[in-house]
DNA sequence: CTGTTAGCGCCTTCAT
DNA sequence: ATGAAGGCGCTAACAG
């Protein structure tokens, strides 16, 4: 069933199946016939033939590193809500932080002539060290949360990493904490902006930088737990680069019978949803992704309506609970 | 740039263009100076020309409730990881379990001619109320995860919850434990199967039924759990219809300064990353979410292949750790 | 306002 | 093996 059929049974031409299909004027008896015709077979445009004329399919394209992180499937999935009431379709691509995966779901979305892609995550700027790539990328709207990409059209919506763990750490600072500790997951451009968040507090205030490092979440908060504990030395208060670990620092200060969030305060980041998950409930950095991933979404679409947007940053906000 | 300029300039016929394009014979010498074209203007045919012809874009759109649910962002995740690699796009659709947005978000996927459609949860049997739609899908390679849709190519990929809580009952029965109490999240259709396989257990061995609902996740449990406490009714074991409610239910038993593992055993439902998150880690069953999705995936792919699959049953599998 | 016609970029017969 | 021509389903100019 295309347009030649609803034309010819509707007894009119293409162009007014056309017309009426897209809101245009045509008289009201002809639209009749043509809504009845298409009503009775369910007839429906085909995209893909509107596509090639349009030469858009009207889906934009989420990169995220795994979507079995909350972070990223939060991101994926305000986006998909931002977008799709707007008869977007959006196409989900996990790359797995792989250089090859991510250029491989890049020519499959060129292929399509995509609207619009959303990278999360500075882990996609390594695409900056592809110039041929990138400059196929320069038609194409495309907005960066966290990220720096270095074409035409791409726009950053960016939230200060670093901002954040100088809030958490002056807030400890205030409340009296001497002895703050701080473990660090791996060993990413963000998860050093935050470490130096931390470090440059501690420095301002003339206490000291303990920091250890950690490649895993909860064991790895509660191993190095485990271990600052066994080393003796002073603590009052730890900060974790992510909940997941301080999660894992929150279940070993417990089994130690040490008070969480009066003998010892602990902080952790991105306020996400395990921060509820924990007794008390967890005192964390909200790094706003609800809100950068559909603001990102938001600014898509100013993009592709043809506006010309700057950066946009944003204040992560600390979320105070009971933990600290 | 499009297959006429690359004949053009490579002085050949876009028939022989778009047989080099396809692999097919084509003299060594005119290969030779087509491939040079196309490598000089990174030259990539336009999947919408191609799937107007084809008709299929080769996407595969995954319907879900809200992918910030560790088991539906796990599921798409898998059937990215299994479906991309091949070519196809994944479209994610989160429907919130509303009517208007899935029906919204079908119509979307079939105007692109969308080649395969996976509905996770037997939420979306709600389309079998809508003959006219139902009719539209018949010819689209479906597979539903845990629910049954009547449409032509449906296929279902099932795990038998029921059982997987039979097994979590008996094993505890077995065990010893004599007062298993049980704690349900929701009254879905899967809820209610959990639910009922808890307690035929008990009744098969003339155990005690003792039924707790709730509406929330791990508050849920920790309210449950302190209810039970206070009610001093015997308890040596507890079964929750979800880990989150587990982990609820375990923080409560930790600071009544229970035993969990020892004096209660505790076991709960999805063996998701959160059975690592709690110590001791968390008994839970086995949905083989990563499985059924990823076969869900292989299904469609056989589907697309023109084969005739059958309905798919898997048994859930109780994942013993240290809480039960 | 309506209809005719020429593309959009590709694949696929069908001759050559 | 190669090329010419028609068609996929729709939109957009252009006449009428």
């Amino acid at each position: 069933m295309n347009i030649y059929d609803i034309a010819k049974e509707a007894n009119v031409s293409i162009s007014t199946v056309s017309k009426y299909l897209n809101n245009k004027n045509i008289r009201p008896e002809l639209k009749e016939r043509v809504e009845a015709v298409i009503k009775k077979y369910n007839y429906v445009p085909s995209a893909i033939a509107q596509g090639l004329v349009s030469k858009s399919m009207k889906t934009i394209a989420v990169m995220v590193v795994d979507l079995r992180f909350p972070h990223y499937s939060t991101a994926a999935f305000k986006i998909d809500m931002t977008l799709s009431p707007l008869g977007y379709r959006v196409i989900i691509c996990n790359t797995l932080g792989d250089v090859k995966n991510s250029l491989k779901y890049i020519e499959s979305l060129l292929k399509i002539n995509i609207d619009g892609i959303i990278f999360i995550g500075s882990i996609f700027n390594f695409l900056n060290n592809f110039p041929a790539l990138l400059k196929r990328l320069d038609n194409i709207p495309i907005v960066c949360n966290n990220g720096k990409l270095n074409t035409k059209r791409a726009v950053s919506v960016f939230v200060d990493d670093k901002l954040g763990m100088q809030k958490a750490s002056e807030y400890l600072v205030k409340k009296g904490r001497k002895n703050i500790h701080y473990i660090q997951y791996l060993d990413t451009t963000s998860s050093n902006l935050k470490a130096s968040g931390y470090k440059e507090t501690m420095e301002k205030y003339g206490l000291p930088v303990k920091i250890y490092h950690t490649t895993e979440f909860f064991d790895g908060g509660y191993d190095s737990m485990t271990n600052i504990l066994k080393s003796k030395e002073k603590i009052d208060a730890v900060i974790c680069g992510e909940d997941l670990v301080a999660m894992g620092a929150i279940s070993c200060l417990k089994e130690a019978n040490i008070a969480v969030g009066k003998e010892v305060d602990v902080i952790g980041y991105n306020a996400s949803e395990y921060t509820n998950l924990c007794a008390p409930r967890m005192t964390s950095v909200d790094n706003l992704i609800e809100k950068t991933s559909e603001e990102s979404a938001l600014v898509l679409l100013k993009m592709l309506d043809g506006e010309d947007i700057k950066d946009i940053n944003l204040e992560p906000i600390l979320c105070i609970k009971d933990s600290a």
